[in-house]
DNA sequence: GCGACAG
DNA sequence: ATCTTGTCGC
């Protein structure tokens, strides 16, 4: 599973995709060893058709980097809304495959089953490299919930068509939440759980925190292209 | 038809 | 997503 390519596919092909994925994810109590977990994310310049994407390690629940792979790439698949793993998931699956190692766990930037077919960018990344996910979001996407309290930790669930999807999550006093979501090989307690525990001193969890950071020094030229094992 | 719409 | 200046609050 590796040098996926969407470029030439067609909204209505990428239905047919998420459609089909989503009878393979799997929504369960985590049942594995947590010691590794990762963020990713992307990056790239507003008009360009070249993405720099990135996947960070860390160590758990320290949360402190132990390795990361980063990698350019053009994509052609525009951004559309409830297909953005269309465009992201290629080259991260890239980043992936040159990972020093391989983390127990994967927070992307994004929704996991709080999609209109369940098929956020989380699961559709947990389902292709077959690793357990959590989809980590900024806004929402769909689905309804209540305020959660102002208190960080608090949280509410996220509901579409009569289903928790995910947890509406506050990371910071009075600040806005974040829209947890489980991808692939977790479920929604699980999921709202590891993410409360990636909480650190600001709004955006740790791992896809560090990870945006990362692929923004990329993007800039601070940091070049390739992979490594953090020494310490 | 109208409003919503991850990054 | 990216760009950008100021401003509010702990």
């Amino acid at each position: 599973m590796q040098h996926l390519n969407y470029d030439n596919l067609k909204v209505q092909d990428a239905t047919i995709i998420q459609n089909s994925l989503r009878d393979s994810i799997l929504l369960q109590p985590r049942n594995f060893p947590l010691s590794i977990i990762a963020g990713a994310d992307i990056s790239f310049n507003k008009f360009s058709t070249t993405v720099y994407a990135g996947i960070i390690l860390l160590s758990f629940p320290d949360l402190l980097p132990i390795g990361y792979s980063l990698i350019k790439k053009e994509v052609l698949f525009p951004y559309v809304p409830g297909y953005l793993a269309f465009r992201e998931v290629p080259p991260l699956m890239d980043a992936w495959e040159n990972l020093p190692q391989k983390p127990d766990l994967l927070v992307v930037d994004g929704h996991g089953i709080a999609h209109p077919r369940r098929m956020g960018i989380a699961s559709h990344f947990g389902v292709s490299a077959d690793t357990p996910t959590i989809g980590c979001a900024k806004t929402l996407l769909c689905g309804q919930y209540e305020e959660p309290a102002s208190t960080t930790g608090s949280s509410s669930p996220l509901i579409y068509k009569n289903e928790v999807v995910g947890a509406v999550l506050r990371t910071k006093n009075a600040v806005k939440p974040v829209f947890v979501s489980p991808g692939h090989k977790i479920d929604v307690p699980d999921s709202v759980d590891i993410i409360k525990q990636c909480i650190g001193r600001y709004r955006i969890p740790e791992p896809t925190r560090l990870a945006h950071n990362m692929v923004n020094q990329f993007r800039l030229g601070e940091i070049p292209e390739g992979y490594t094992a953090l020494t310490r």
